[in-house]
DNA sequence: TATAATATGTTGAAAATTCAACAAAGGATG
DNA sequence: CATCCTTTGTTGAATTTTCAACATATTATA
């Protein structure tokens, strides 16, 4: 538990706590840390939601699977960043998305019933750490307003346009690389891949964007 | 602040608070009570997001309208059921979208940092404040869930399905009412009225649902 | 109750997406 | 570096949606 202390400090379910309480309260609530490698399943559908999870380094992303085996991806996760916490929090049963590796992963997981009913030892972080979950459940449900902003719109090309423009903004550049590549940027945007390969070589023969591979240029 | 009291003690927020502390606590809050006509606006796209919103009568949408007035209706708000928490306590600048009263309605507003920041006469029951909008965000998570297994399907037939299937498992029946018209469905389900109202001919001439107005059933 | 206003259903043409199949490009690996 | 495997781009046909226009039904209201 004692290297990349950075991460810890960094992720938002560990803000407002001093780093000596960090490495005690991590004991407490039974941190455990594992590896996965790359297309594994950090999380799977189906499986009971009680952990949350840390990324302390790799990629990941939310993927739900429909009966037919369509894919939709819900978010990317990268490091520092906590994911299964909305499920876990609401103590909601079983896990309708799985969270899969894109790259290799090592992630920390906290069983959520530790941060939400008070320990025995009283580490007296529990407070903190139900105000950071707050914080975090919030700013993901703003993830999930920019996805429907996104994907809302009714055709490849608006919803290309409109990832593109968030995306730009968000980055604080014209240019810039996205984490996707077009099959999971199409299941992100919930469109064909062919089409939205076919939309990208048509605004980029008008002038609209440059691209090549991952990176975009908005002209 | 005396009548509705039932709706109060129902309402998520203030769950585990006994009643005496409850009306204390209001008047702390300083908890505000306001009207609202059918159509208007009860939160306002570009205004900043401040307050909770609790419903205490009537019926609401969240609703997002983009550049071009296309609408998307997010969720429907019903009684002593919480709106605007997420960005309120994301503490995000403004609203990206709107809470329309689709029925005459009674809220009641809080100043999220009222209840986010510990006041002067430290009432006691922030903690228990914060604990319970941590459950309320994770429990918004997982409608938003919800509503992309929904939207998430690319024909109108299959939107329309899985809205239907969910909407009756969650009222145990196979005959429901939907708290949507035409368009207001259609709205929610991302796709075109005219379509969707081809569709549910479609189906019902198929011998797969009964309807007549909002009522529905799956045969 | 008559009338206006709104909501719903229907239809055909235009537009866009999906689907399937394949070609080309890029990467990985022996 | 040759081969295999994956990713990306391209295309045309089939499907579906969108759009516009109108008919009908329902609701609100004077």
């Amino acid at each position: 538990m004692q290297n990349n202390f950075e991460i810890m400090r960094n992720c938002p379910l560990f803000q407002g706590i001093d780093d000596e309480s960090l490495s005690r309260m991590l004991t407490c609530l039974g941190a455990k840390r594992e590896k996965f490698e790359k297309r594994n399943d950090i999380l799977s559908e189906g499986v009971r939601a009680k952990d949350i999870g840390i990324m302390i380094s790799g990629e990941a992303q939310e993927v739900r699977l429909d009966y037919f085996g369509n894919r939709s991806i819900i978010s990317e996760i990268s490091s520092s960043e906590v994911f299964g916490e909305d499920f876990a929090c609401a103590e909601a049963g079983e896990l309708p998305i799985s969270v899969v590796a894109t790259e290799p992963c090592e992630v920390m997981f906290i069983d959520c019933a530790h941060i939400l009913h008070t320990c025995h030892n009283n580490c007296g972080f529990h407070q903190q750490l139900i105000y950071n979950l707050m914080k975090i459940l919030a700013s993901k449900t703003l993830k999930f307003h920019e996805r429907i902003e996104i994907t809302s719109h009714r055709t490849t090309r608006e919803k290309l346009l409109a990832y593109l423009d968030i995306e730009s903004k968000k980055q604080g550049k014209r240019s810039f690389e996205i984490p996707f590549d077009r099959q999971e940027l199409a299941d992100y945007l919930e469109v064909e891949r062919s089409g939205l390969s076919a939309e990208i070589s048509k605004l980029r023969s008008e002038g609209m964007i440059k691209s090549e591979k991952n990176r975009f240029t908005l002209l």
